[in-house]
DNA sequence: GAGTTTGAAACT
DNA sequence: CAGTTTCAAACTC
């Protein structure tokens, strides 16, 4: 890893030199390059994030966590010189990204000690360490989240940079209220947060680069060098005055606490950002895949700055984008539409419609392929589909691909919103039913009109392939990218699993009479509080993680105790729990005292503790069985966790993943969501788990994903965590873990627990209380 | 691709 | 809370 990126970096590095911008930036910035090798390591260490998708349900709210950058996380290994870069303006703050990046890594490994507590390690990292990121990153991130969904949230970010930077990374750090949408990610609240904030400056800004649509952008391209100056200016500034408070302290404090109350302002923060950023250097480097190359060439082109980095950048979030983000995309497309009456037409808007319709038609072709490679960041909007992206790609990375493509428009337009996230979620959500409504349009080609479902744009391979096909293969490959085929439920109930997941339909998505789309915004969030108020952990993720597994795996041993278990436990009757029909069994977890299933023998753990030595037929296992239980478990851990990538043994994205992952889990957990991916379900592909021959490799990453938990974490969650200590019962009724020592202990328990899935989500807070 | 099985979700 | 129905995924052929 390090070398290469090394290797990497420095190239990447010099090109960013070269760049004027990065010149630019230097003059401004007292920051000075440094040529930090051992920096860009240290991200990639700090790659934590993974990816959480998280879906704030609308109750719980994304607290802090609402991480979605999370996502971004994965790109992690490419993120190298960004990283670089990064590392080297951050250095140039007192190495204070250093500093950063060494309390990731020690954040990490506190997780790994798992004090529930100090979950928030990464938190903790620095604040000043994140504002120096924001500044460097502000420009890229700031493209990002803008596209994203998300960066509604920001609602009251008064400082621009604040705003920015966390909208970017932090998203989450905006404020409480900012509601992250993930991407795919039902906006809970977005429409309140609107909110006002300089953001759209920022965004504007941000987005202008990305997107051409927008009046604003016009300027806003300007403003890319201005950025260098503005962001950049938020940059350096945000560097050096955020440091020191300079731009908007309080914003940058307040949010920060907003999201992060327990923990220190801006703390938390950083991870996400860190995460983020690596994703863009991943995806940077990955880049090709998506759009993003071409967008960002076009964008230099353009913008005829070096802003090629910041392309990069907005072509991974892009990527991140994908679902959710796709229906943003498509949402920025019909924006583009609109605002073409509008807006679209202003100077810039004009171009990069025009750019983005075709890039999206080329995104399209691209799409098959292409980019499997990185995909990284892809999924991530979403659930765990997000999360798990399989070395199939092939389809998947179509997914992707396309996503990442469509996400673009739709960043574009959603960075459009001139004003605030409330319109931005509005004129998303119109855009998306504009889409719909209106596919021929520009750059909609990929989009599918179809109404009834989803949005997906679904490219045109999805298409081909029916419904099941493409489940199979999705699946097969992982969950990465959910979709459902639900025909009577229109996508609003939790047999839905778009709609479990807190997603909205999107491409390959084969139902009918679909509800679970940005244009139904209004609906999908009555009906997500009216299943909510049934059910309080409706749309938790199912499979809660514990930190245990952490733990123990650390050392390998096999023994980690179940680090994860299903929320409610399933019911199996007959399928003996050796099935994908059963949830625990589903989302790669042992069965545990919640369940009332009969002749359990689940591969992750039986149910009742005896040791799953039963070798319980693993559909998958591949190895054979006996080792099995361990090594299925250990795999199972490193699948899920790995998981994406286990297909892909090393690929970035799995190193991404875990890198990833960490920072997720902790932190991001949004109230309820799901996750993204996983936590829609937390489910990890089935099949997958018994895969694994890797072991591990990086449990501790894991662990330390987990550790984080933050704050937000229920209690349960929390509990989980502490691996010796004993979950806590959760307030929550279910399931809470046993008491450690059973888990500990037990040995029956313990084999359910290997797995953890990370679910990232915890639950929303919500839960518990109930 | 169609049909069956399964178990969660929803309903009563 | 239990029983039944509905639903869509998982699975089989």
């Amino acid at each position: 890893m390090d070398t290469p990126e090394k290797t990497q970096i420095t190239t990447s590095l010099s090109k960013f030199e070269d760049s004027p911008i990065f010149n630019y930036i230097n003059s401004l910035s007292p920051i000075k390059p440094l040529k930090s090798i051992h920096i860009t390591q240290t991200f990639q260490s700090l790659s934590f994030a993974s990816v959480q998708s998280i879906f704030t349900s609308p109750h719980v709210s994304s607290h802090k966590e609402s991480r979605f950058l999370r996502r971004h996380n994965y790109s992690d290994p490419l993120k190298s010189e960004f990283s670089s870069e990064n590392g080297n303006k951050v250095s140039s703050d007192e190495g204070a990204a250093l500093d950063v990046v060494q309390l990731y890594d020690n954040s990490s490994e506190l997780q790994e000690n798992f004090d529930p507590g100090v979950s928030i390690g990464e938190v903790s990292v620095g604040p000043r360490s994140e504002h120096l990121k924001f500044a460097l990153e502000l420009p890229q991130r700031i493209k990002y989240d803008c596209g994203s969904p998300e960066c509604d949230a920001t609602p009251r970010c008064g400082p621009q940079i604040d705003c920015t930077s966390e909208l970017a990374g932090v998203s989450q750090k905006c404020s409480p209220e900012c509601k992250v949408h993930p991407q795919g990610i039902y906006q809970t609240e977005q429409k309140e947060e609107a909110s006002d904030c300089d953001w759209e400056n920022l965004m504007s800004d941000a987005t202008g680069l990305l997107i051409f649509n927008s009046p604003i952008d016009t300027k806003a391209f300007k403003g890319l060098r201005q950025k260098s100056v503005d962001l950049g200016a938020s940059f350096s500034a945000s560097v050096d005055d955020v440091h020191k408070g300079g731009i908007d302290p309080v914003d940058s404090g307040e949010q920060h606490e907003m999201e992060y109350p327990s923990t220190q302002p801006g703390e938390t923060i950083v991870p996400k950002e860190i995460n983020q950023f690596r994703d863009n250097l991943a995806a940077n480097n990955n880049s090709n895949k998506c759009m993003t190359s071409n967008l960002s060439e076009e964008m230099e082109n353009e913008v005829g700055i070096s802003t090629g980095v910041v392309s990069k950048a907005v072509s991974i979030l892009h990527c991140g984008m994908r679902r959710r983000c796709l229906d943003f995309e498509t949402v920025g497309a019909h924006r583009k539409k609109l605002s073409n009456g509008s807006n679209s037409s202003t100077s810039v808007g004009g171009q990069s419609d025009e750019k983005i319709a075709s890039k999206d038609k080329q995104l399209v072709p691209f799409k098959p392929g292409s980019d499997s490679s990185r995909r990284v960041l892809p999924g991530i909007g979403l659930h765990l589909n997000a999360l798990a992206i399989t070395s199939k790609d092939t389809k998947n990375a179509n997914h992707e691909t396309l996503s990442s493509v469509i996400s673009l428009p739709s960043t574009v337009a959603s960075f459009h919103s001139p004003s605030t996230g409330q319109e931005l979620n509005e004129s998303l959500s119109l855009a998306a039913a504009d889409v719909d409504m209106d596919p021929t349009e520009s750059d909609v080609p990929l989009v599918e009109d179809v109404p009834q479902t989803s949005a997906c744009l679904v490219t045109e391979e999805f298409k081909h392939s029916s419904p099941k096909k493409k489940r199979h293969k999705l699946e097969g490959e992982s969950e990465a990218c959910k979709r459902c085929n639900c025909k009577k439920s229109k996508c609003l109930k939790l047999y839905c699993e778009c709609f479990a997941a807190g997603v909205y339909c999107i491409e390959p998505c084969s139902c009918q009479d679909c509800f679970n789309k940005p244009i139904h915004e209004d609906t999908v969030l009555a009906t997500r509080k009216q299943i909510e108020s049934r059910n309080p952990l409706a749309f938790a993720p199912k499979v809660i993680r514990s930190s245990e597994t952490a733990i123990e795996i650390g050392d390998e041993s096999s023994k980690t105790p179940a680090s994860a278990r299903h929320k409610r436990g399933c019911n199996c009757k007959k399928s003996s729990c050796l099935k994908k029909y059963c949830e625990c069994y589903q989302g790669g977890v042992g069965c545990s005292v919640n369940c009332r299933c009969e002749g359990c023998k689940n591969a992750f753990g039986i149910k009742d503790g005896s040791a799953p030595t039963e070798k319980e037929a693993e559909p998958e296992d591949e190895t054979g069985g006996e080792n099995s239980i361990i090594l299925q478990k250990t795999e199972m851990q490193n699948n899920e966790e790995q998981n994406p990538n286990s297909a892909l043994p090393m690929t970035p994205l799995a190193l991404c993943r875990q890198l990833l992952q960490l920072p997720f889990s902790s932190k991001t957990k949004p109230p309820r969501s799901f996750l993204s991916v996983g936590s829609s379900s937390g489910f990890y592909p089935g099949p997958k788990y018994g895969k694994p021959n890797i072991l591990r490799p990086r449990p501790k990453l894991e662990t330390q994903v987990q550790a984080p938990h933050d704050d937000d974490m229920p209690e349960i969650l929390r509990g989980n965590f502490s691996p010796s200590t004993g979950i806590k019962t959760s307030p929550n009724s279910k399931r809470v873990s046993p008491p450690h020592s059973i888990l500990g202990s037990s040995p029956g328990r313990r084999s359910g627990r290997k797995l953890i899935l990370q679910s990232i989500p915890s639950f929303p807070s919500l839960t518990p209380q109930h």
